[in-house]
DNA sequence: CCCCCCCC
């Protein structure tokens, strides 16, 4: 080799009837070992080395693919005459090899004359394994025997993911493409189709079956982008073949590790991890904009397992559109990301396969302890929430527990959710006039000359805007208390803004009743503070409404099984 | 030849 241009080893190879004297470059060489005498369209001895790379004594018959040998003659092999060698590596001194009959088959050289090759395939013994199908001359090439120096193979493998179809554009082009994963009992890799293969190929390739596959180009997998075990992936091309296979006992099925949900609190961030729950709850769809200004949808799901802890998933795209947790279906993901956010959360990937109600034991056991007790116990979310969602993480009280358990009277202030219904709202002063500026809140001084005068901002305005401040009475089914529901609350619960009770109290006030009498006897959930206050040495327990939400029944309801299971055990 | 894995 030349010290200045990457190592070359001159290889002297021989498939029975011909032999060539080849350079190969040292990441060629690392084929030449013995898990990949596979190919068997030419047998080629390795008679010695240059370097030391493989001078460990071994002689290595290599069977190698055309494609190295044409590549290997167009890098400076030549074929030669016959010089056909024992596997130890000794001359023979007779033609050909063991031989058996097969067809033969051309190579183009490059650039001039077609030059026909006949080839007498030795069958390397790994293949015995891997034997044809009955009634079919493909021989069946394990995934994992598969790299970019031969092309002259079949699989036969299982698609455990297929994608949908995508579409691309940038610099270099633009055009769609999709992929999917297949997996054999030697390994697994990744294949992808790019637009007229999309076409040919997409509604062929489905989701669980079987093919056979051969004649697409194999290149490295850019690890960055997969979590496949493989270093290689493939790509389709024009005469790329795929041919659904009905004989597929022997191949795999997607296979899952599931992690117990409580287990999830012991591994690491950023784990790929499997996992199976039932959806307690779901989140509806919502768009979001990611920092790269793409709109995706996503939904959250709450998950449950026999470990009684709950985790949040997020499904994404079409995933978490199509999602249905109304029937709280078992939920399995395989591949689905471990995040820290809110302490522990998974996040499905587009290399995850989300499956609803899977026809797989596991499923059937969770189904069974769900219904039968998981419904009700009392569960705990490895991912905390602020936000209301879930219902999971809400500390829900009865407006009886407020004076039972004398809450707020500490030094901070507490937290509460009730289901509630309004018995009355005082109509009079809930709207006050308010300093317009953006920021201030303050009740402005009718000036009684066009002009409001707002003392916090020291000016005089030529406008005021209404704000609310409602007194209200909730009641639930074993006590009442009166509430105070500023602005965003108040407009909620009378479902009319500020500005437009503001406006129907100085113009007509049968309307302006009207709202009143229609929000009364409505039941929400209220999301209060609770605290106690002191105020000329006389202490009053004052729940003030943070947030008023429609009560989603389906839910509440639960909850009150879930506290008659409870109350009955 | 893609390669986006996101948000709170």
């Amino acid at each position: 080799s030349n010290a200045s241009s990457p190592p070359r080893f001159r290889l002297m190879m021989s498939d029975g009837q011909h032999s060539l004297t080849s350079c190969l470059l040292a990441t060629q060489l690392n084929y030449l070992s013995e898990e990949n005498l596979l190919v068997p369209n030419c047998v080629c001895l390795l008679k010695k080395t240059i370097n030391n790379t493989l001078a460990d004594g071994r002689r290595v018959v290599v069977v190698m693919d055309m494609d190295i040998l044409k590549s290997a003659k167009e890098t400076g092999g030549k074929i030669g005459n016959p010089t056909p060698y024992n596997t130890d590596g000794s001359f023979t001194g007779k033609t050909p090899m063991k031989a058996s009959p097969m067809k033969a088959s051309a190579i183009k050289a490059s650039p001039s004359k077609g030059l026909t090759m006949k080839v007498s395939p030795m069958k390397a013994s790994p293949m015995k394994a891997n034997s044809a199908s009955p009634g079919s001359s493909a021989k069946v090439n394990p995934i994992a025997s598969l790299n970019p120096y031969q092309s002259k193979w079949t699989i036969r493998a299982r698609v455990t993911n297929k994608s949908s179809i995508r579409t691309w554009s940038n610099s270099r082009g633009e055009g769609k493409l999709f992929s999917f994963e297949i997996v054999d009992e030697s390994g697994e890799i990744r294949i992808t189709a790019f637009n007229k293969e999309v076409d040919k190929f997409f509604s062929l390739v489905e989701q669980g079956k079987v093919y056979y596959i051969s004649k697409a180009t194999l290149k490295p997998a850019n690890k960055q982008y997969t979590t496949l075990k493989n270093d290689y992936e493939m790509t389709l091309h024009a005469y790329s073949s795929i041919v659904p296979c009905d004989d597929n006992q022997s191949i795999p099925t997607v296979h899952c590790d599931f992690v117990p949900i409580a287990e999830l609190e012991n591994r690491d961030k950023d784990a790929i991890i499997d996992v199976i729950g039932i959806c307690k709850s779901a989140e509806d769809v919502s768009r979001i904009t990611t920092k790269n200004s793409r709109e995706v949808s996503k939904r959250a799901l709450s998950i449950i397992d026999e470990t009684g802890k709950v985790v949040t998933v997020t499904l994404w795209g079409e995933e978490a559109e199509n999602f249905d947790g109304s029937t709280q279906p078992v939920v399995a993901i395989k591949g689905a990301r471990l995040s820290d956010f809110g302490g522990r959360s998974l996040s499905a990937l587009f290399s995850s396969t989300v499956m609803v109600n899977p026809d797989i034991p596991q499923a059937f056991r969770l189904r069974a302890w769900y219904d039968r007790e998981g419904f009700a116990v009392n569960s705990q979310s490895l991912t905390e929430t602020r936000s209301a969602g879930t219902g999971l993480n809400m500390n829900w009280k009865t407006l009886s527990d407020i004076k039972n358990e004398d809450m707020g009277h500490g030094e901070k202030a507490q937290y509460f959710s009730c289901v509630a219904t309004v018995l009355y709202i005082r109509k009079e002063n809930c709207l006050y006039q308010a300093c317009p500026s953006a920021d201030c809140n303050k009740k402005v001084i009718d000036q009684q000359n066009g002009l409001y005068r707002c003392e916090k901002c020291n000016k005089e305005f030529p406008n005021f805007k209404y704000r609310l401040l409602l007194s209200a009475n909730l009641a639930d089914f074993g006590d009442n208390q009166w509430v105070t529901c500023f602005q965003e609350t108040a407009e909620a619960l009378l479902g009319h803004s500020a500005e437009t009770l503001g406006h129907l109290r100085d113009t007509d006030e049968a309307a302006f009743d009207e709202v009143f009498q229609k929000a009364n006897f409505t039941t929400h959930i209220f999301k209060n503070r609770v605290k106690l206050e002191t105020y000329n040495d006389e202490s009053r327990v004052k729940v003030t409404v943070m947030e008023v939400q429609p009560v989603d029944h389906r839910e509440y309801s639960r909850r009150l099984l879930q506290n008659i299971y409870k109350l009955a055990r």
